[in-house]
DNA sequence: TTGTATGCGTTATCAG
DNA sequence: CTGATAACGCATACAA
């Protein structure tokens, strides 16, 4: 079933064929039109995706890259990456590079290769500087996460300095003095600025901030349970862990140990992700938008493909600190 | 940079060219090999993939229609796909149908646009004859999920009916009596099958089962715990949740009205997604082998691909019980 | 109102 | 050992 076959099947050239399956048949008799129309829903004609590719020179593909897909936050992210890419006629390819640096680099190339129109980078372990050699080498517009301070191309960010200043205002204020963080091995940028953010606060208020009072562990749900001895150990009154499930983690660690949230100590999270408000106790956390964060990254993504010379797009988005009740007061 | 410009650099012919870097190039001296593949890595050169699959009439892509990426059975699933694609050098392209049919729909209409060489359809709402219609006539091989009793194409699929059985015996056997389960307003295939089995047991024992017993509500956390006051009406004293998830949200429902699990009321929940063990009580539910669920299904598609007149496959993988704590015993 | 001819970038065929 | 040429299926400039 090829236009050819369509074409002859009507009675007409390929060009007429091609012409009204594309909306510029106004010109020709409504008659040819309805008869053109009908023969494809009859044969089912389809036109090769490939062929027609390779005139229009674009895939409406974007590309995209999260480290783990089973992350509430980045199933989010994703869902805004979708609606944004339906609305524009772009189909997203997703992969889940599993935190995995071999992987990540086979993916893009992969991507590459598939000659997709912009990428949406949201995995940390490659090297800003890497991607962007490939990447604008080959012409394609990208955006990067977790990579803030990269001053290289478009940007969608939440103020992550400041997020970290709301989560160390709030222990502060709720009377706690003996703090923990929960942070992962490898502390990508944007991480470092929650750190950072948290430790001017503490400065701010003449309290110590060292290394001693950060636990290093993988970002997921058993990370967080892994850790719970160290942070025992620590006799903190409160932790603050780098997002929502390393907290699930400690959670059922501390439970496990027979102590309580937030009687015993007190946890706070970050992303907000739909499980915050479905544990026991609710979690204390900061609101990431990862829907909007994705909607928006596409966006911009997409006009930049449409339009590669525009200016450098910068957009923030709001990060809120939802108070739940992980967190106890003067301890 | 196109092979012509590679072949003029490297003065040479195009057919040297793409023979060489199709590993097909040993007629040629070493030294031209060597040539042209060291010009390629300095040019940057990427085959067009579409002018490449035009004539190759392969896309090594793989359609993927998921209900609910949010939901980790499909988080799960996703990444057993995307393993099995990425070692049969296949391509999953994934889409969230949001349990919204019409989107369900266009997603389907896109994939085959862009001839997506096989289909893995877990989303239950379309209808399984108009899949059928559609994709038979495009010549694209399918598999489809939640929906066992089609006869149509090959099949990975659990005992879902044992493992009703399994849940209902496992209640009965800590001697529950009076049972509740939550169930979806759409009852899907498999989900049908697990109600079955269930009931047979019920029967088996000589015990009443009734419509009554069963709660209709969204699949999710939100719909579990909005089914919980109506759940607490039926004064039950265990409630089987036809996936984990809508576990999650009884618990939260029953702690927020002061009942306690497993002590007023027993918990079992279906799929035993990795938050089953986090969450406390432990959830005491059904395994399914999510992961390689994903990966099955995807070598099973992709050896269709390879030889469409292959005899019909069927996989059936291990379900299990998994005993934690949500369920009291003799109550 | 319709059709012809050309080219997109690649691989495959076959002749040197 | 190498290269000229056809073909893949489509869209479009140009002709009629």
């Amino acid at each position: 079933m090829t236009i050819r076959d369509l074409a002859e099947a009507a009675g007409v050239s390929v060009t007429t064929v091609s012409q009204i399956l594309n909306g510029k048949g106004e010109r020709f008799s409504s008659d040819t039109q309805a008869r053109v129309l009908k023969l494809q829903e009859k044969l089912g004609y389809v036109p090769d995706y490939n062929a027609r590719n390779l005139i229009m020179r674009s895939t409406q593909t974007i590309g995209v890259l999260v480290p783990n897909l089973a992350n509430p936050f980045f199933s989010m992210f994703i869902k805004g990456i979708q609606l944004a890419s339906q609305d524009n006629k772009f189909i997203p390819i997703i992969f889940d590079a599993n935190q995995n640096q071999a992987l990540q680099n086979m993916y893009l190339e992969e991507l590459i290769k598939r000659a997709a129109n912009g990428l949406i980078i949201a995995s940390a372990t490659l090297d800003a500087n890497d991607i962007d050699r490939i990447l604008t080498r080959n012409g394609i517009p990208y955006l990067l996460f977790d990579q803030n301070d990269a001053q290289i191309g478009d940007r969608v960010w939440v103020d992550d300095y400041k997020g970290g200043q709301i989560a160390a205002n709030y222990l502060l204020a709720a009377g706690h003095r003996k703090l923990t963080l929960l942070v992962p091995d490898d502390i990508t940028q944007n991480i470092r600025q929650r750190i950072k953010g948290f430790e001017s606060v503490m400065t701010k208020y003449r309290l110590a901030f060292s290394e001693e009072m950060m636990i290093k562990t993988p970002m997921t749900k058993l990370g967080g349970y892994q850790a719970v001895d160290q942070l025992i150990a620590k006799q903190s009154t409160a932790v603050f862990c780098i997002n929502d499930e390393m907290a699930i983690g400690v959670y059922r660690g501390l439970q496990e140990r027979g102590l309580r949230v937030p009687d015993d100590i007190s946890v706070m999270g970050y992303d907000d992700i739909d499980l915050a408000n479905f544990v026991a106790p609710k979690l204390t956390t900061i609101h990431q938008p990862a829907f909007e964060m994705g909607q928006v990254a596409t966006e911009l993504l997409i006009e930049r493909i449409q339009n590669p010379r525009l200016p450098h797009q910068d957009k923030q988005l709001p990060l809120e600190l939802v108070v739940r009740d992980s967190v106890k007061s003067n301890p």
